[in-house]
DNA sequence: TACACGTGGGA
DNA sequence: TTCCCAAGTGT
């Protein structure tokens, strides 16, 4: 690398850092005394879910399972309850099968290297990285959307990210990682809070950036994106069925009878139910019958309920 | 590679 | 009101 530009790199490092350590927000999993398990949880607790609604369960899930071998002791049916609404309850059901893992393979502890950490279930590249450099102080590429969307701005000039994470965004965020461990692990937070609080996906708050001058993207204009994101479909989905579904399981205390997940909307005239339960809820939906049963049975294949009796709960 | 997989709050 | 999207993973 040519000295103006390690002299770049080295402006960037520091003006993003020390913006950081003003602007940070106070988040438990960050503070010195979290367990690398503590780390592990909020990581994928984090996945697609805003930090906002992590916060309560994470203090609960603490609280409840301080360390791997708590949760590995109970069923993982418990672990998708406590995991309420947080959304992709499959990750709760990996969580769980990771603590038995950490407990029968690493004795109890959570493994300490990247490798390691990639082959519990539930962890993907993304968290394994994150755990490393976060609970471990290993100096990691990490790279999610929020430092995807800032290196796509402040260093290749677009307004997003590709659709798809590729080789070339790999490299250059390879190529912009502090040598140091300590530095990195700085780094990595760093940028990743400033996509989350100011370089965000809609409506940037430029004016708060810290390396507003070296921007790319904003130096070509603010370009738009070069493609349009595609929404997620939702209503009318086996999504929404499953979720529906699952938010009964959730809050029934045995199982529930598979006739009465699989009935039609029920007449409401009746006033036997109203909307503010999750069963009404989901009879609400009015979803086909086809649907209702590919639903059930997903769930079951998912592991995330089964069939006692001829009813339907969580895993026991 | 593309798609399935939950949820709720802000714009 | 509708749409967007938030610290991804597994198949």
């Amino acid at each position: 690398m040519e000295p103006e530009q390690a002299e770049h790199l080295s402006q960037l490092h520091s003006r993003i850092t020390s913006w950081f350590t003003r602007n940070a927000r106070p988040l438990p999993w960050r503070e010195p005394d979290c367990s690398p398990w503590g780390v592990l949880v909020s990581e994928v607790m984090l996945q697609q879910t805003p930090v906002v609604r992590v916060l309560p369960v994470w203090q609960e899930w603490m609280q409840r399972w301080p360390e791997p071998a708590a949760l590995a002791a109970e069923p993982s049916g418990e672990a998708v309850r406590a995991w309420g609404r947080l959304g992709y309850p499959r990750r709760a059901l990996r969580l769980h099968a990771a603590a038995t893992v950490i407990v029968t393979e690493h004795g109890g502890l959570v493994p300490d290297t990247h490798a390691a950490l990639l082959a519990l279930p539930g962890v993907g590249d993304y968290t394994a990285a994150a755990v490393a450099a976060f609970a471990l102080g290993q100096r990691e590429t990490v790279v999610d959307t929020n430092i995807r969307r800032v290196h796509a701005r402040l260093v290749t000039g677009n307004a997003l990210p590709s659709q798809s994470l590729t080789a070339a965004e790999m490299r250059l965020a390879v190529s912009l990682l502090p040598d140091d461990d300590a530095g990195s692990v700085a780094w990595n937070a760093s940028v990743m809070e400033l996509g989350a609080l100011v370089c965000t996906a809609r409506n940037p708050r430029c004016e708060d950036c810290p390396v507003l001058a070296d921007c790319a993207w904003v130096r070509a204009g603010r370009p738009e994106p070069h493609y349009v994101p595609k929404g997620q479909a939702w209503h009318g989905t086996d999504r929404q069925v499953r979720g529906a579904m699952m938010a009964v399981l959730r809050e029934a205390e045995g199982p529930v009878l598979r006739e009465l997940l699989l009935a039609g909307p029920v007449d409401l005239a009746a006033g036997q139910e109203t909307v503010t339960t999750p069963l009404a809820a989901l009879h609400a939906l009015s979803a086909p019958q086809e649907q209702l049963e590919r639903a059930l049975n997903g769930l079951v294949r998912d592991g995330l309920a089964e069939l006692s009796g001829d009813g339907l709960r969580l895993p026991a």
